[in-house]
DNA sequence: AAATGACTAAAATAGTTTTTCGGTCATAAC
DNA sequence: GTTATGACCGAAAAACTATTTTAGTCATTT
């Protein structure tokens, strides 16, 4: 039973996440902003990481839901692939608090939450896989290891999403999704 | 002119690095290896972070070296592109010296380190790149960016030596060979 | 002119005290 | 009897201080 109290702690923690990151953030003052006793937090959630974890969870599959609805069954594989990712990517520029639990990753290296982003990664891996899986079934790709292949396709969006602007300037949604295509899909072997 | 008193230096450095990495290197420690003084040092070096990147430059050129000889004139793209890589990386293993400095970034993220690594890297990536504009004139690839094209080179073979065994089993030499040139030659979309 | 090591100022480290904070629990509210 | 609360506790972090280390200098030596 989910209680009006538990969905007040839920939503002061991302607020407070969101604002301080995770090791910014105390009890207290999510308590605070909840409106709630401290004590009452610990009704819900056993343990502050524990809270992180599920609000974590909660966004996985909302962005699951994001990613299959950017998904237009007949379309190409790659097309898909680069709506799904993309919406999710503005999905998670919107809620500041992916963009704040990531910078904490890179600058100070909390363990929990490198854990947590760590975990959203494998699950957009699987999802990828799932539907390489597919397409190959369809005939839209060739036979190769699924596994591989999703962990390397989303490896190269974010290289070239993140990594590529580090050295020069930053790419936009068309040129990267033309990019997949052409790398990935097309090969760049002459005949 | 390259004085004896400096080629001590610069091996003592060397190991020293190797052995304590370039934070738990202290000029007094080369200083002894080298058995010189530690004001001798300062005559041929400015800074601690200048020996750093003589012997990093210097380690660049030996790399080029080794890359540029496993390259053989006639042969396909890949197969070069996967010998170069291979003998880089051996090398690499083969000096302790990357080693240690790899495991100093990740662990306690030295900023001289980082930098030094990060030049190699784009050194690494230029060396591909010219590569690259050579087979496109051969007729080798079809019309790509050069620059782009190493750099998602590059980072494919790190992901694929690096990043893969954190999640699965490590791949050998010649499964990533494989590898690379299904993807990113070949192309996985369906004839 | 080249080499040296004692020296210095600044930074790192160790040691100590103070404060903060995750989590508990006795009590209160309902 | 169930849910909520905030004062309270111990452990961990932060602040502060004392101590040591060390990059770089420079007067002296070779």
């Amino acid at each position: 039973m989910i209680t009006d109290k538990k969905v007040k702690i839920i939503h002061a923690a991302m607020k407070s996440f969101s604002l301080f990151g995770y090791k910014g953030t105390t009890m207290d003052q999510v308590a605070k902003i909840a409106k709630v006793g401290k004590g009452t937090i610990y009704t819900y959630f056993t343990t502050k990481e524990e809270l992180l974890n599920e609000i974590i969870r909660k966004l996985g599959i909302e962005m699951r839901k994001i990613a299959t609805d950017a998904v237009t069954t007949g379309h190409p594989f790659v097309e898909n692939f680069n709506a799904a990712l993309f919406a999710v990517t503005k999905f998670q520029e919107e809620h500041e608090l992916m963009i704040k639990l990531s910078q904490e990753v890179k600058e100070m290296g909390t363990p929990e939450v490198i854990e947590v982003l760590q975990d959203i990664e494998n699950e957009t891996c699987e999802f990828i896989e799932s539907k390489i899986k597919l397409a190959i079934e369809r005939g839209e790709l060739r036979e190769c290891d699924p596994k591989i292949t999703a962990f390397l396709m989303f490896k190269m969006y974010v290289n070239l999403v993140n990594d590529w602007k580090d050295r020069y300037e930053s790419l936009d949604k068309d040129q990267i999704a033309e990019l997949i295509n052409m790398y990935f899909i097309e090969g760049i072997g002459s005949e």
